[in-house]
DNA sequence: ATCCGTTCTCAGGTTGTTTTCAGCAAGCAC
DNA sequence: GTGCTTGCTGAAAACAACCTGAGAACGGAT
């Protein structure tokens, strides 16, 4: 539902519009000023989408790239190179990058990629997410305890695969809501609460064990 | 024995992209911005395959490949048609084109179209697609239910083939209107659910049972 | 110009999903 | 235990998504 997009640039002015930019369309966005941060970040947040300069601190980006796609990483990466700067595109789409904005850019167009790529990226990937005795097939939106098979409504699946994506962490109700609910979630509501509920209902309709705790004063985790 | 590949487009960016991203893949390429340098392009190298964009100054892409079709020339022909041109796809394959892919495309699924298109060299491209007791002949572009013979508008039939496609995956509004309208939607318009609807009128005309089912909030599935 | 098939728009009805709310249960500090 | 906070739950209201029939707009063929 949100997508989430990691934008990795060492220039504070660019991150700063690419966060409004892409925020403002609705996506939660994290921030990586080098290529070791950016790295741990996505191993952190597992992001829909990777922004992704060339010229960074520590290692660049050609390094940051090439190191996802040996790791397996398939998560699409959108190169911003310098103008002059051809043999870096090339390398770029050698490395695995999916495709490459040069600087500057027109914000328009910026959005354009994001979404075609987002869009084409949910197409091709479905993947099956696995905790427990719990699956989650990302292409077919329906999750399976045991034998058994269970009917997901979309924001009770966003929030299994937010779990399932993150097991025996716990996610604060912050985290939550803003990766289910997106960002501009305001003042008191007991939704998550709610939806939580649902959740355990159907995953433990069979009689099994439970899985997601409550962490109180924090959140909830998924573990068993 | 390395096969030989025209790009043909008028858009720098989109030559560049291709020219790098096949050429790293082992073809050798060529480049040509106009319609009648691609003619010419063609005869001197007689290339394996033509990629080939609608919009080309001088004369389009539609008049190019029914030139060389009417001269005999069966090259394969990849033709890019632009976001909301259904009419041209249509065209484009009557007047002689082998496949088509809607701008902007995904580098794997050019690349991939491309080798499947080498693979199998231009005749034997009548596929029969298959789910349940649904067939559909990607030559004729009929369909068949049962003993039922379907015929499908243009439209009916992009819709049905994306889904015989990729059945028991779920298919979200923005996949499916990309795939068969081209359109990046953010108006609102429900063409999409009136042709499910005709589809199914259609594919359950006989008494049989649903084949396309919707996922509220996220898109439509083919499955039993 | 007219016909016919196809595509698209619109409005009303239907159904499933999301949210709210109020009261209850569970945890925690004292 | 008592009192306070935090989380759970069932029911109902509010909302949004989807379906359908009717017809308008379009385009090619005659």
């Amino acid at each position: 539902m949100k997508a989430h997009i990691l934008v990795v640039d060492d220039d504070p002015r660019i991150t700063d519009l690419l966060k409004r930019l892409l925020a403002y369309e609705g996506y939660s966005v994290a921030v990586a000023a080098s290529g070791d941060t950016a790295l741990m970040r996505t191993l952190e947040h597992a992001p829909d989408l990777i922004v992704l300069d060339v010229m960074l601190p520590t290692f660049d980006g050609l390094e940051v790239a090439r190191r996802l796609r040996t790791a397996g990483d398939t998560v699409p990466i959108l190169m911003l190179t310098a103008r002059d700067a051809i043999a870096d595109r090339v390398k770029g789409l050698e490395v695995g990058a999916d495709d490459y904005l040069v600087k500057p850019f027109a914000n328009e167009e910026l959005l354009a990629r994001v979404k075609a790529m987002l869009r084409r990226n949910q197409s091709e990937r479905h993947e099956l997410l696995r905790y427990a005795n719990v699956e989650l097939d990302t292409g077919t939106r329906v999750a399976h305890r045991g034998g058994r098979e269970i009917e997901l409504s979309p924001t009770e699946y966003e929030l299994l695969s937010l779990f399932l994506r993150r097991p025996r962490q716990v996610l604060t109700r912050d985290i939550i809501l803003d990766r289910v609910w997106g960002i501009d979630f305001e003042g008191s509501s007991n939704v998550m609460e709610v939806y939580v509920g649902y959740l355990r209902t159907k995953l433990e309709a069979g009689g099994e064990s439970r899985l997601i705790h409550t962490v109180r004063g924090v959140g909830y985790v998924c573990k068993e």
